[in-house]
DNA sequence: ATGAAAGCGCTAACAG
DNA sequence: CTGTTAGCGCTTTCAT
């Protein structure tokens, strides 16, 4: 240990000890050969000093930070958890780091984390956002590095694009809920001013339709979140109490509609089957268990991840690609006929 | 628009924009004031090109990188998703971006998660291992930036440590189920050789002891998850019939076990009561209700958040910190009498 | 108050 | 095959 630098071992560190130039240093570090006897000697001083490239300075060099970003509302959510496992596994196996955001209910921080790819501390992002305003639309379109969306964007936006048609995953759920002999069924939503609120109550409807039934006042909105969907459950009960079915639009309202029911000495699924939708790790944890509607959540954070990275290396010219994941109806013990 | 300059805007288009030299850009972006002349002019040119500061630079010449990162096993385990909540948070807060890395159960992961604070693409990191061998701790001594443990560590480590002693939790969760009368109480663990297996077991024991029962052959353990604590849980039944209380060491085996108990005909709590660990959100999604012991995730991460904020910040010299988080018994339905 | 210049650590083009 | 050198974009002396 004749090291009399201070600080971390950098290339120079290496050059002087090895006796050769940081040049060669450089070359031989990123395997671009040399003779044999330098490369011996760069290797030695190299470990000797246990030296660990300065991801800055490469960052920096060669304009590419090896880091991507996911943003999504809040990660308590489990369907942000499924998707997130995935993108971090492809991420990882692609030679990237991952960036959380999390933008909580904030539209604003949405837009941040859009307008911080300009600090090129991140080569692309991959974003879900619950609502698409204008302003969103504008600063995709503006955004220096590659996006890509998880959730339907308005026709004609020029984005990779993962999406899955909830509307027809909507319509399934009461389908299915005919299939059983139900026939008063109810629908608990989320915020109707959001992508997937307009969706699913139209699949909703969409559904009712083709069964010839008619379910104008049987619907209730509040917060994609358990406490609201139990909240929104008592509400339709006391309108509704001969509600024979019900259609949730994601698992956290399902179950909090579970708990109400419960509340409220209705069996699930005798007096009321229930659906949710998302096919979380929730849906198999209930009781009873859940009959929900996946959307590939998983999947969609996988195809997302790939997009991102595929567009990142070879496919950077590429036109852009719209994907699209099929809904699946997941029958569990809540519409047991 | 006369700018001939291809990419993004750097401090040296804005400089020949305004006028000025690199320094007096700088120094005005910075706020380090100038004659309010340069000011406007600077301000103007910046705005108008669209200028934001390219963040690996300022990282290589600053020598921070204003990220922090979280290793943990596994973002779908509830546990982690609240501690990443809060973490995030914080960091926020403080200006710094958080990276996720998830190690599974790879022991090499988490190494490598260590090691690559040497690369300086993360300014600190905390992490959450579980289990904790002799290569750990070589490695986190050998760390070459600050690293926050949430979890136990051996007497004489010195590192920013946050912990809970779940040893007294469970030995809490024991002397409730004692306290509602249960004699036979059984104890479904995971991996023995993980430092909150060790815990769990001993405080069971601990728990037995305190109430003069014996427990010896009531135990059977498996992995920290659903599916596993399902097996185990049938399992402690066909050998132990006559079990009346039973105590999970985390939430996720409780699930798993409710299940079983259900399918076996067993009535939760009239005929078994159960005890959880780690009150995550699934305690309040399952039927009956699941009673569990809470170890303060979201708190734990938080603490962590801020002791390694505090370390990357004023506390640079500080003494290594052990915080400690008290469990907390939360009664719900399964143990109620 | 401002500009010139050095340098963070690295890679790559260019000579030798 | 190897060394010298020029930057990547930024902050910060050091003169002026």
């Amino acid at each position: 240990m004749t090291s009399a630098d201070s600080g971390p071992a950098t290339i120079e560190t290496i050059a002087r000890r090895a006796g050769v130039s940081i040049a060669s240093v450089s070359r031989v570090l990123n395997g671009l050969g040399g003779r044999p006897d330098t490369v011996r000697k760069v290797q030695a001083a190299a470990t000797e000093l246990g030296y660990v490239p300065n991801a800055m300075a490469r960052s920096l060099r060669g304009g590419r930070s090896g880091q991507i970003a996911f943003a999504m509302e809040d990660i308590g959510n489990p369907v942000y958890v499924a998707m997130v496992r995935r993108i971090q596994a492809v991420a990882k196996e692609a030679g990237y780091r991952l960036l959380l955001h999390s933008t909580g209910a904030d539209r604003e921080e949405e837009l941040r984390a859009l307008r911080s790819l300009a600090d090129r501390h991140t080569e692309g992002l991959i974003i879900s956002p619950i609502r698409i305003t204008r302003e969103h639309l504008d600063e995709l379109s503006r955004a220096v590095a590659p996006v890509v969306v998880i959730g339907s964007l308005p026709e004609g936006v020029r984005l990779d694009n993962v999406r899955v048609d909830s509307r027809v995953g909507a319509a399934m759920a009461v389908a299915h809920l005919v299939g059983i002999g139900r026939r008063r069924i109810g629908f608990l939503n989320g915020p109707l001013d959001t992508v997937p609120g307009q969706a699913r109550y139209k699949g909703y409807l969409d559904g009712l339709a083709t069964a010839g039934l008619d379910g104008a006042e049987l619907v209730e909105s509040g917060q994609f979140q358990t406490d609201s969907g139990a909240e929104a459950a008592k509400r339709l009960l006391e309108r509704v109490p001969d509600l024979d079915g019900l259609f949730c639009a994601n698992d956290l309202i399902a179950v909090g509609a579970l708990r109400a029911l419960r509340e409220a000495g209705r069996r699930v699924p005798d007096d009321v089957a229930v659906v949710g939708m998302d096919d979380t790790e929730l849906a198999r944890v209930t009781w009873p268990t859940l009959t929900s509607v996946g959307l590939g959540s998983a999947r969609r954070g996988e195809l997302a991840a790939e997009l991102l990275v595929d567009r990142l290396g070879e496919g950077r010219d590429r036109e852009p690609r719209w994907v699209s994941v099929t809904p699946e109806l997941v029958a569990r013990e809540s519409t047991r006929s």
